[in-house]
DNA sequence: GCCGTTTTCGGCCCGACTGTTTTCAGTCG
């Protein structure tokens, strides 16, 4: 069989072994071992198989010597023969049954050896009463069939404002209790990741009982999933889970610390409490010496105890926040407030909703100081007739700036889709690919570099091409762009549109260790899109960008002289 | 199996809920 050796088939074999490793009762630290390295391939922001090229896998954060050296036989060959070994006498159902919320190790060996096949087959089985004759009792089988439906309704993710959405209504509901003192989105919503598994949801409250019966009650709710006395988890539509969490106020940063996470900055900051003999837990910050547990209300409690400062929550990664933390270092990252311009919009001209006029004036009511309309260059536009429009638009007032843009494909032929005469009687220039997403890395990188070459391009848009949840981004030789664009004073653009959310966090990251600086825009195509701003800056804020990597929080004469405007 | 101001051994985050069980295993976050 044909492999392609991506993150996700590593990040999977990593979680079968450990998988297999359980269900032969394995030393739980080994099990742990594996499941930390699949997370960190999973999470990895370079391909894995590049670094196995690169032969930097051991630079892969919980990738050790051995998992090391597995990896280096599976490019290899595509197979590795300890695996094998731990594979064996384990039928190949088994993985398969992992893929249902509910279902762990246990219960999939348990099904797998029980005959079941596959996942239909385990549904027929479970109506016709079959596998209770082996061994199974009722309940458990019942979660299982409901956790079958969920796998078969349920998208992997939402994108994070239909999260917020959910959030929101459910705040509401909440809010509207008098047992509720405090109540806040948390989890990855908070940490406001691209896009969101469970609505991770806490309240503040002295009668959490009453809260959890409120919570309940939720009008959207379609099921309830479970139901104790400080936590309960609702599905409601589309089987979004939202899950609660309640802490009398006194533990309330607490809370808010362990249920914002993530996973891995929490294991983290529970190690490091260990080693200053202490131990975190969503109750308080407990001193093992002595069992004295010490309240913390706020988050920063949880935090200063330790010695450190607390770490805006888009950083909770375990990527170095802590460290930064501990010393003092944490960047000041960039804000909505300082953002002073968008500069990639569009309008009726190209394939947008509104007028110049319309979006230039919605731009003046959010607080921008100028705006770039940048239409799509097709060839059919008009384009000195649009030029003109805009030109006598900013006559007309001098309440905001519009800039003249354009946003031009990069032909699969390493073209533009314009000639430079067109592009030099415009301000600003954006590229971007809209076909041929899928050529070969090679030539896609150089495709994108000889677009960067021309010197009235200015910004690489939405460069990695993703929709989320819909189509996976471009191949390229990402070092080797970011390089490039420092060296030519050019610029990526943090595309805020929502299923785009473009450049990626963590290739933001990367992006601003060779030096490059990028601009936040909303890509708007109507004049409510143009509040999508803020999406742009957390992805941004996810990439420890501060303000002077963000050329758009410039006031429009500095932006004028960085982009040599013409006026 | 990983990792190191406890560095090549000896530790490894913490607790909730479910089901069925009088003390725990499995799963999840």
């Amino acid at each position: 069989m044909e492999t392609k050796f991506t993150n996700k088939e590593v990040t999977t074999l990593l979680r079968n072994v450990s998988a297999a490793h359980q269900v032969k009762g394995a030393n739980p630290f080994q099990i742990r071992a594996y499941d930390v390295a699949a997370d960190a391939v999973e999470h990895a922001s370079s391909d894995v198989r590049a670094l196995w090229e690169s032969e930097d896998l051991d630079k892969i954060p919980g990738v050790g010597s051995h998992i090391a050296n597995y990896l280096d036989e599976y490019f290899t060959s595509g197979k590795v023969k300890h695996f094998e070994t731990v594979f064996k006498n384990i039928p190949n159902s088994m993985f398969e049954f992992l893929k249902i919320p509910g279902v762990g190790p246990k219960t999939a060996y348990k099904l797998a050896k029980a005959g079941v096949k596959n996942i239909a087959d385990l549904e027929e089985k479970i109506k016709s009463k079959t596998l209770l004759k082996k061994g199974f009792t009722e309940k458990p089988l019942e979660n299982i069939l409901q956790g079958i439906e969920e796998f078969k309704r349920k998208s992997d993710r939402i994108l994070l404002p239909v999260a917020g959405e959910v959030a929101k209504q459910v705040l509401e509901h909440l809010r509207k209790h008098k047992a509720v003192l405090a109540t806040d989105p948390l989890g990855s919503l908070r940490r406001r990741v691209a896009t969101v598994g469970d609505v991770d949801l806490s309240v503040a409250s002295n009668d959490p009982k009453e809260v959890i019966e409120h919570f309940k009650k939720f009008p959207g709710t379609e099921r309830i999933i479970e139901s104790g006395e400080h936590t309960a988890t609702i599905s409601v539509r589309n089987g979004i889970h939202v899950d609660l969490m309640v802490q009398p106020p006194e533990h309330y940063g607490s809370l808010l610390h362990h249920f914002t996470g993530s996973k891995n900055h929490n294991i983290h900051m529970r190690s490091l409490a260990r080693e200053k003999g202490y131990s975190i837990s969503e109750y308080g910050i407990k001193e093992i010496k002595t069992d004295k547990v010490r309240p913390c209300p706020k988050e920063d409690d949880v935090y200063s105890l330790l010695g450190m400062q607390t770490p805006p929550p888009e950083l909770r990664e375990d990527a170095g926040e802590i460290e930064a933390a501990l010393e003092n270092k944490l960047p000041q990252l960039v804000e909505l407030k300082d953002i002073k311009g968008d500069l990639h919009t569009h309008s009726f001209w190209s394939d947008g909703q509104n007028s110049i006029a319309e979006m230039a004036k919605a731009a003046t009511s959010l607080g921008r100081e100028y705006i770039a309309l940048t239409d799509h260059s097709y060839p059919t536009l008009r384009f000195y007739q649009r030029l003109k429009e805009i030109e006598q638009f900013n006559y007309s007032q001098d309440s905001i700036r519009v800039i003249t843009g354009l946003e031009v494909n990069i032909n699969s032929d390493y073209t533009l889709q314009v000639p430079d005469e067109i592009l030099a009687k415009h301000d600003i220039i954006f590229v971007s690919i809209h076909t041929s997403f899928r050529q070969p890395k090679e030539e896609m990188t150089n495709r994108i570099l000889k677009a960067l070459e021309n010197p009235h391009v200015d910004v690489f848009a939405h460069p990695t091409g993703r929709l989320l949840l819909e189509r996976e981004g471009i191949e390229a030789d990402w070092e080797t762009i970011f390089k490039r664009i420092a060296h030519l004073g050019k610029f990526l653009e943090i595309d805020g549109y929502p299923n785009r959310l473009d450049l990626p966090d963590n290739l933001v990251r990367e992006a601003k260790r060779f030096g490059v600086k990028f601009t936040i825009d909303t890509d708007a195509h109507q004049i409510q899109h143009l509040s999508l701003m803020e999406y742009g800056v957390s992805v941004a804020r996810r990439g420890w960008a501060t303000k002077k990597d963000i050329i758009n929080t410039l006031p429009y004469r500095e932006l004028k002289s960085i982009l040599d405007l013409k006026n």
